[in-house]
DNA sequence: CTTGAAATCGGTTTGCC
DNA sequence: GGCAAACCGATTTCAAG
């Protein structure tokens, strides 16, 4: 887990590279691309695993095609901040919410919600997430357009 | 693409739930988990991809192992939303903006951002994002934890 | 839409450099 | 650190029900 223990070379970013835009391509296929044995990205690999530095691999599924075509973001504000915890513990029972983010500036909480429609999104916000007890007021960004979407480069 | 081509059962909900943990779990164990032969998960898979539903897998990097503390949003106010076009184009090539949304509200866009800390956050700000012409203002938004983050539910 | 078998290919371990 | 070989298991294709 600790950073300093931590040196990736440039095979470590080649292999990275490969495995973040498409977790299935084979080690082989990476191993042959660079010219090292097979063995070797495997050893490399559970370095970087044990290092913390992947976290893991996911399918990503396209929420349109499921029919959720609406993201939003919404800047909450507590009656107190003391009612944090429990307000968190609430959102993680309303699946649309897929961040939350205590934050600095105007509201406590920012989270990212996906909705099949704006009369979905409503009713979200108006029968969830409004009635939670601590939840004083929300304000609703909607994303129109997303033009960006990606990881942090290595 | 078509939405209305889809239906998923719930087989395929399993093979889904699965590789969304850990888009690198065997087929042949999900196949034994069902009580189905590999072969056919195998077809379900290519059937899901041709869907559009699965984008793809992606290898998931923790960024504070690579030095990457703060979370942040960024909301941008535009001079003229015509300028929108060349502003996201340059926001591209700004390898810590991770998302870019065009969004209902007060401003024009919302960015999320990954910096090593908040001097790296203001340097962003203030050198490169502030610097593009078409970019009027910015209201900042630090994330000082996460709670949540997750893809929709299947 | 499924199966089972065949053939191919990838993953993992081990011994060694 | 790395390699090569060997082994095991996974993936893919295909004919057939």
């Amino acid at each position: 887990m600790k950073e300093s223990e931590l040196k990736i070379d440039g095979i470590d970013k080649v292999i990275l590279k490969h495995l973040m835009k498409d977790a299935r391509t084979p080690i082989l296929s990476i191993a042959r691309e660079i010219g090292v044995s097979g063995a070797a990205i495997h050893q490399r690999l559970r370095k970087l695993e044990s290092s913390g530095l992947i976290e893991g691999s996911k399918f990503h599924v396209n929420p349109k095609v499921l029919g959720y075509e609406t993201l939003a973001f919404v800047g909450v504000y507590l009656d107190a901040a003391s009612r944090y915890i429990t307000v968190i513990n609430q959102f993680k029972d309303i699946p649309e919410i897929l961040e939350s983010h205590y934050t600095t500036g105007n509201w406590s909480v920012l989270l990212k919600i996906a909705c099949k429609n704006n009369e979905h999104l409503m009713t979200i916000l108006n029968q969830q997430i409004q009635t939670i007890k601590g939840v004083a007021r929300t304000e609703t960004f909607i994303s129109l357009d997303q033009h960006i979407n990606r990881q942090i480069s290595i």
